[in-house]
DNA sequence: TAGATTGTTAATCGATTAACAATC
DNA sequence: TAGATTGTTAATCGATTAACAATC
């Protein structure tokens, strides 16, 4: 109980990036891969590689490399993708219809359970097989279903308000798209999509590339 | 010209939230601020912003410390701000919508151009106060106007083609939203967006958090 | 067996933090 | 001036890379 060796959010970071890799790899009907050979397809250290996956086990075979089908159970098992954590997104603006329709997230084990909004033109409407609910209806909801995550899509100022509301309610993950950072009283993990950062990360590197050919 | 000291992209990455906390101070009215007192309201250390600043010039005064208004259009000339890149959307899809009605990019700097797609449902259809436009348009319009950055928001499959069709069209900043990593043999800068990479970090934790609580 | 490749320890590199002289 | 706080150098810490014995 919580008496592993701290794995560094480093290491963290890269995993959903080997399960790509691998998942390509099955799909093209590769069976077995080395460090090297991974290494030269993501453009990164062998070394990386090895220490990264021996933070959770020894998964490979010496002479041989990886067996690629389990390799990727194996760092599956390690992100959780059977957990099949429920989550609910709240706010169904643009970007809320964007991640209720996201397919993705269901085969990487997370189920689409619910979606509200306050906006009565918004309510009542059909998006992925769910009607978008009322917020007044969503203690209740919490209350009457298993939910793991909510998704933050609503507007900057009700974030907080929002945010503070569903870990009340007992959500332990938020995922928020406010370019805020939230800072909870509660015992909850929250992972941030700040998308502007990234986008002014990108502005940057064009502002420093425009600078260098001149 | 490219002779400026190697800034490291952790450093890079911490400017837009420099940003918007002197942003935040700048709004609370508060003139002045200390890199000990900044450290406190953003969770990271004193010594760290120093350093972080230092990398660019010395913005503060012995004493003092910082004055937020200069720091603030300091750190945003630096990000570009004012570059006024513009961008259009390639997908007109919730995800292409949701980032066309996004006005904080407009604030940052950003000056969205135009958004394209190749469903006849979706052209025409006005977003932001523009039409989408049918994929085949594509080149003209490029070649008629300056184009500084396209975000990507089309299907997987479609990605890596759509990708080196604007590359080749001379835009040199992509936004990729698909679960891919795109390597491009042209001098093009690119900056992913992992949604489901990020999704898959908070799985992660919140299953450390699980086992930790049994 | 010989060759290949892991798991793991040691070395290196880079990023963060601490310390403090300079100075407002 | 005295106190505060920067800019910057030095020390520490952690992450990445290299090396190689173990072993399939």
């Amino acid at each position: 109980m919580g008496l592993d060796k701290k794995i560094s959010v480093a290491v963290i970071k890269r995993l959903p990036r080997y399960y790509r890799y691998l998942s390509d790899l099955l799909k093209l009907g590769i069976t077995r891969i080395s460090s090297k050979e991974l290494s030269i397809r993501m453009g990164i250290t062998a070394s990386q590689i090895r220490q990264d996956l021996n933070c959770f086990g020894g998964f490979g075979q010496q002479g041989y490399g990886y067996n690629v089908e389990h390799l990727y159970n194996e760092i599956g098992n390690i992100l959780g993708v059977n957990n099949k954590f429920s989550f609910i997104i709240i706010g169904a603006g643009n970007m809320g219809q964007a991640l209720a329709n996201y397919a993705n997230f269901e085969k990487r084990g997370f189920i689409f359970t619910g979606i509200f909004d306050v906006n009565p033109d918004l309510i009542g409407k059909k998006i992925n097989n769910r009607e978008v609910m009322d917020m007044s209806n969503l203690d209740e909801f919490v209350k009457n279903n298993k939910i793991d995550i909510a998704m933050l899509c609503v507007p900057y100022d009700q974030t907080p308000i929002v945010a503070d509301k569903v870990a009340r309610l007992g959500i332990k993950g938020l995922w928020n798209f406010s370019p805020m950072d939230l800072k909870l009283p509660y015992d909850v993990v929250i992972e941030n999509v700040h998308l502007s950062d990234s986008l002014m990360v990108l502005g940057y590197k064009l502002t420093q590339k425009l600078k260098n050919s001149q």
